[in-house]
DNA sequence: TAATATACCTAACGAATGTTAGCAAATTTC
DNA sequence: GAAATTTGCTAACATTCGTTAGGTATATTA
């Protein structure tokens, strides 16, 4: 690994643990055990290293979606593989998860602009597998749009909780998820 | 409203638009058209703001859900009642909401702890129910934790989209969430 | 009307911020 | 072994930060 993408790496658990702007350069730098300004042999700025991480998120949560999704498939089976897919990506990268589910607002322009609309794109590849769920009778919800957001609620949230070491693993994470979005909490 | 309600009214706001660490006096100064050193004729410190706001809205969603409390009824009517009661407090207070929920964790000590301990003893009000829940068949959940886990976050992400002004009123809000929890998205 | 409290001001403090300049040692490449 | 690249340093910059001191005008209360 690079010294670069060391130093990416140790940012990123900084700005989960205490947020980009409490992160300052001299807090990474104690982290590195070298002096703030020797970062800059390395980086231009610190916003760079929250872009970098922000849009590589993106990407992978991008790839690992289109990856495994099979248009001719029931809904059932694409929005089970898309969630396995999201749960994989984020419990890989649990801090730089963090960092793009909540410190992308600090982007300047025009990073923020574009990472939104990236965002809004994934998560429209979720609202249009239910969409197609409702209109082929598989599924029934209360509103397309906010059906799509509870699932990513729950998907969303799994960051806060997951370690590693932890009794679940990811792929029955993903099948817990999946569970309860489809079947509630009823006994029936 | 006196004029510390104003300032925390407005710092609040601030604090859900950028973060409490990007929120300077100065900034919330020049948006209640005065000072920064003023501020200090109203309040002790930039965090007593953000602890009045954390512990106060620990206290409306303790108080709003007791209200509605009654341990001898079907879980799921207390779940019911319980979402409802939460999502009524966070659509009434979305900004508060929004510190409660993520800028909790710039509280200093002794602060910190003890608004997690809050936070853990509104949780377990939750996992009590469902699990009573599974305990009289009502329920049926991969894990108890991970059931409550999920409702919670479908409770927390709705700050990031509710307006006033959108179609769905709150407790149209808190009956498809609810609806969603109990039964899912499969039809049958 | 005198006393008190409220609300805000200017000026300034010490500390922390992101970043640049200029340089030196070590490591890698040719 | 020379050249180039990588990695780090010290010193310092301009700015911003939360906050304090000391003061004035306005509004409220006695």
């Amino acid at each position: 690994m690079s010294r670069k993408e060391q130093i990416e790496e140790t940012a990123t658990a900084l700005f989960k643990a205490k947020g980009y702007s409490a992160t300052s350069m001299r807090d990474l730098a104690n982290e590195l055990g070298i002096e703030a300004a020797s970062i800059y042999s390395h980086i231009k700025s610190k916003e760079e290293i929250l872009q970098k991480v922000c849009f590589r998120m993106a990407r992978e949560f991008f790839e690992a979606t289109d990856a495994v999704d099979s248009p001719q498939a029931s809904a059932t089976e694409r929005l089970t593989k898309a969630i396995a897919a999201h749960v994989k990506v984020m419990t890989q990268n649990t801090e730089a998860s963090a960092v793009f589910l909540y410190e992308w607002r600090h982007l300047s322009e025009p990073y923020h602009s574009s990472f939104l609309s990236l965002r809004d794109k994934y998560e429209a590849h979720f609202r249009g597998i239910i969409r197609s769920g409702v209109e082929s009778g598989e599924f029934k919800v209360p509103d397309v749009k906010f059906a799509t957001m509870t699932v990513f609620s729950g998907l969303n949230w799994i960051h806060t909780w997951y370690k590693p070491e932890g009794k679940m693993t990811p792929s029955e994470i993903a099948e817990n998820l999946t569970y309860m979005m489809l079947n509630g909490m009823k006994n029936n």
